[in-house]
DNA sequence: GATGAAAGATGTATAAT
DNA sequence: ATTATACATCTTTCATC
């Protein structure tokens, strides 16, 4: 991972659909040269994927919440991570530090169906209680962090 | 939008870097087909872009954090978005209902960052308060919500 | 590792149905 | 709105440096 590549992942974290000739032209490299170090990138594991974003109400899924879920004491949240990932409309999940265990972002198209997966989450075993916070508009989301381009240069793996 | 324009989102959010000819054969177009509908789910602002997904450890960003935030009583919230988004290390931003105005989510290199970015954010004019949970690991992130294929088809616009 | 060449695939514009 | 055609561009491999 040196600088090449960094900046390689810049530009298609911009521009996931970037070409590789026109990378190439971006940062001075021939196409082959990009077409190989992507290659690495995402056989190594750095970039994981590429994916088109959506306006989330153009396809029917104007209702966003966070929810944070309460794990019971006895709860293995490996589990509850697990029968999280079974539900489409959970589109992020994290475990957190503090009396919550996770956070999850959820998309739906209406507050009915916002009901319905709230009663889906609660009968996950493992699942004391939620707390739910509805989003009102969303500012940005995922927007590329650059900041990793300013701070120091650390070899971490390869 | 159409089914078929539906097939060709969640084509393409499946997978981003899908050709026109890829995407044709797959849902049964024409490549120059899917060239047309696409660049007007692009114009149309369905499509908003695309984007490499990548590790975040991998560029040095091992640390994520959900803050919060409280506005004043006289914050214009408008303001304080706007300051959110200079910030680079603040990813997403939504404005949400409850005592709270804002949940944003950073990813920063280090806890030392974080400080400095908490530090940033509370000098923003407007903020009065800031509620941090760190993510101690992330399951799964931005996943494609494929559960309006199974909603009613409302046609919306377009 | 990077390059450049070459063959095949794909992108993109134009015209026609 | 889709198909057909055609040319420019890109992908991908490989010999070479």
């Amino acid at each position: 991972m040196d600088i090449v590549d960094r900046r390689i992942i810049a530009a298609l974290r911009e521009n996931g659909r970037a070409t590789y000739a026109e990378l190439g032209r971006q940062i001075g490299l021939s196409a082959s040269a990009v077409h190989e170090r992507v290659g690495k990138l995402e056989a190594t594991g750095v970039i994981t994927g590429y994916h088109a974003v959506v306006n989330p109400s153009s396809v029917g899924l104007g209702v966003t919440a966070l929810i944070g879920i309460h794990s019971t004491d006895v709860a293995d949240d490996e589990d509850v991570a697990a029968a999280l990932a079974q539900l489409p409309e959970v589109e992020s999940c994290y475990r957190v530090a503090g009396d919550e265990s996770f956070v999850v972002k959820v998309r739906v198209a209406t507050v009915d169906d916002l009901e319905h997966t709230l009663g889906g989450l609660r009968r996950i075993g493992g699942v004391a209680r939620t707390r739910t916070t509805l989003v009102l508009s969303t500012r940005f989301e995922g927007r590329p962090n650059t900041s990793e381009a300013d701070a120091e240069v650390n070899g971490d793996d390869e």
